[in-house]
DNA sequence: AGTGCTGGTCTCTTTTTGAGACCGACACTA
DNA sequence: TAGTGTCGGTCTCAAAAAGAGACCAGCACT
C-alpha cells in the first residue's frame, strides 16, 4: 500500500524526513518560499528591483497596501536579507529601501515567475472563467 | 517632486495606470502571482510536479496542512487551470490530482525560485540570524 | 454490529490582515 | 506666532483568513 510514496525518493519525502518529529520547519524551500509568498512581498520586490524607493513612494506606488502591511512586509524582507533600509537625517527624515545583492539574486529567480505570469495571464483567466461556468 | 516616479515608465507604473480607478485588480502579475503565493500552493505544486497524487496521499505528504486548507488550495489551483481533478469510481471512491499542461508550464517557472531557495537557504538563514541579533 | 477507509464539509477558535486614527519633529505660511 | 503639511511610522479595533478537530455517507471486511 502507498507504494508510490514509499518507493520514490523524491524531494518532498526528503523534506518530510528532515523534519523528523513532524515539525517540518527545516524544509529549506518552505522556509525561503514563505518569505516571498506573502501577498505584498513579490510586488514590493518588483518595485525595488527597478531602483530604490522611499517609504512614501512605495505607498503611492501600491495604493491598496495599508501602511501597516507596508511597514511589516518591508521589515520581513529586510530581516531575510533581501532589502536594505537606510535612514537619511534630512528634515523630516527620509527612509530609503533598496535591494541587497541577495535581493537582486532572489529577484532574478522570481522574475521567471513574473514573466510567466505576464505571458500566461490570459490562459489563467480563461481557465478560471471556464471553471466558474461549469460550477455555476 | 517625485521626479523618479513621474519620469520612469516602469512596469509598476503601467500596472497602476491600467487599474484606472485604483482598483488595481487587473494587474496581470498580481492576478497570477496571488494564486501561487498562498502558503500551501507552491508546496502542492512541487508535489504534483513529480507525479499525480491522491487526496489522502497529499495529506500524508504534507502533514501539517489541515484538511480544510488542502481541499481549498487544490480547489483554487484547479480553478486557475493548474491542476486536474479526477474521480475514480472505486469503492471507496478515490480522487486523483495531477498537473495540467498549464500547471507544468507554470511550475517550470516556479522551479527557478525553488532552486534558488535550495541554493541560498543558508544565506537567508544567516541574514535572519544577524538581523535578529542586532534587533535584540 | 462494529471498525476502517475514502474524500470531504461544518463549526469554533486563533491568527493575520485591513482601515484608519494618532504621533513627534521640523518647515513653510499667514 | 499659530496653523498646516510632510515624513515614516505605531496603535487600536474590526474583518477576513487559516488552523483544529468533530462529523458525514458509502461501502468492505470481520
Amino acid at each position: 500500500m502507498d507504494s508510490k510514496i514509499v518507493n520514490l525518493r523524491s524531494k518532498m519525502e526528503v523534506y518530510n524526513a528532515i523534519s523528523g518529529g513532524g515539525n517540518f520547519a527545516d524544509c529549506p524551500v518552505r522556509d525561503v518560499i514563505q518569505g516571498v509568498s506573502g501577498k505584498w512581498s513579490s510586488l514590493l520586490m518588483m518595485a525595488l528591483a527597478e531602483h530604490p524607493y522611499r517609504f512614501g513612494e512605495l505607498r503611492r506606488l501600491v495604493p491598496d497596501i495599508s501602511q501597516r502591511m507596508l511597514t511589516q512586509t518591508l521589515y520581513d524582507l529586510q530581516r531575510d536579507g533581501y532589502v536594505h533600509r537606510e535612514v537619511f537625517p534630512t528634515k523630516p527624515p527620509s527612509v530609503e529601501y533598496s535591494l541587497t545583492d541577495l535581493g537582486h539574486s532572489m529577484f532574478s529567480a522570481l522574475h521567471q515567475l513574473i514573466l510567466w505570469a505576464e505571458l500566461n495571464h490570459d490562459a489563467v483567466r480563461n481557465a478560471r472563467a471556464g471553471f466558474d461556468a461549469t460550477q455555476a
